[in-house]
DNA sequence: TTTATTTTGAAAGAAAATGATTGATTTTTG
DNA sequence: CAAAAATCAATCATTTTCTTTCAAAATAAA
């Protein structure tokens, strides 16, 4: 039986009965545990089921549509490994600030639940973090309907108030002459800022953000990298004595 | 059985029953006493049912889900007529402060949607608001998983960057002696900052809050009521000269 | 064909859930 | 009130399930 045959079947059984044991999943299926379990493995990273001890649960609340399209996004799959690395980094006891972004949401799974403090700007992130009791302080600002993002010079008052050990940052590009971008100097700002409060940042970039760039390259900016838009030449790098910034990657 | 079977079984019954004795839920689950106890012991803590000597019971004060949706539609048309209500209070040009909870929620098909400008703690309601292209501000602070209200000293601080023309809050019970309650300190306290810094403040409440106390009596308390919960004597009534207090009822 | 890559199954050790037992605590009964 | 009965929390051994790892089989690529 081929791979898709048994996810689909998988899931045909969770929409019907809410639960599965992996002993009917063997039974049906007649595949070996090992691979069952692997495919549950699969099916709750791509969200369409939760694993429980025993089995597998539907998952409430979610329709399995946008999934599927997630799952046919070609590089979700990376973004998800980088976030999964990236969440990797935090210790207990870290005060930790996420970016805004669908990059730096897909660490939230990833995250240790107990002894971290989360700072963020992202209000798409607030639910799952709220959800797993991870202790969550939301900056206040404009909220950006766009991108669901707090930001504007509120927002920069208001994030002065933290520190952090590690630094999360999604970004838009990755120019070799600019660094890091994006598109709105906003958020730029609020990077920037970020960056400046904590001890280490983390940059999240997933392939489709390199365009031409070779590695190489990237390696090379690191040490004057700094998130811009339009910021002025002094203000470039002003930071970056202060804090260790790292790409992450695949 | 799988655990989580267990755990739905044993919610099921307690939803019909009220109470539950243990060792109904032995013959029915087949599962040996320490196992129950387990599960009671987890779904106490989880504020599912209380446990009393013999069984486990529902709690009271906490409904479920299908049941919290049935309060919430029970009410819910007296809740959206006052919310209608109080959102065409709103003026061109206003500044307005939104408190966290449904009830203030329900205002947001009402808000004019052009040249106002909304500043929040409701972390549910930013989506509607945004959606709806509202100039939204939201304020930083912790964000607190139960209620999805930003509370907290930084609340406040953040808070007090704003002016209002008029502010908007929901209550948990009018009190004689204490005027509106809510059971949470904190939240208590960015109510107050709220009141502090609008021109007109109005409290939303629907009949089920007013319990045995009769219009008159509210009417009376009215001069001198302030949003409070444990805060002391000295405390109470300091705002209510410099702003005007009113409650929205159907 | 040969060589990678992916998929699969099997096995060992870790983790979680369970059931039985103990003695303490609470409730009931006389 | 005190004894008896029932309920309870705590602990430990057992069973079940999980994760990790590795090698064989199947599949795709060279």
């Amino acid at each position: 039986m081929l791979t898709p045959e048994r996810h689909q079947l998988i899931l045909q059984l969770i929409k019907e009965k809410s639960i599965v044991k992996i002993q009917e999943l063997l039974d049906i299926t007649g595949a070996s545990e090992s691979t069952i379990r692997r495919d549950l493995t699969v099916l709750e990273e791509e969200k369409f089921l939760k694993r429980i001890h025993g089995g597998a649960a539907r998952l409430k609340g979610k329709l399995q549509e946008p999934s599927m399209n997630e799952k046919s996004s070609k590089n979700l799959h990376e973004k998800r490994q980088i976030a999964k690395f990236a969440a990797s980094l935090i210790e207990e006891g870290d005060s930790v600030y996420l970016d805004a972004g669908s990059t730096i949401k897909e660490m939230i799974p990833f995250l240790p639940a107990k002894d971290i403090v989360v700072v963020t700007n992202g209000l798409m992130h607030l639910p799952e973090l709220m959800d797993r009791n991870i202790e969550t302080y939301v900056i206040g600002g404009y909220a950006k309907p766009k991108t669901n993002a707090v930001i504007g010079r509120g927002a920069v008052a208001s994030l002065e108030q933290y520190r952090f050990d590690k630094c999360f940052l999604g970004v838009n590009g990755i120019h070799p002459h600019s660094g890091f971008t994006t598109p709105d100097q906003e958020e730029a700002m609020i990077k920037s800022k970020a960056i400046f409060l904590s001890r280490e940042t983390y940059v999240l970039a997933d392939e489709s953000k390199f365009s031409e760039i070779t590695f190489a390259k990237i390696a090379d900016l690191q040490e004057a990298a700094i998130i811009t838009n339009s910021l002025d030449e002094d203000t470039k790098g002003q930071y970056t004595s202060k804090t260790t910034i790292k790409v992450v990657t695949p």
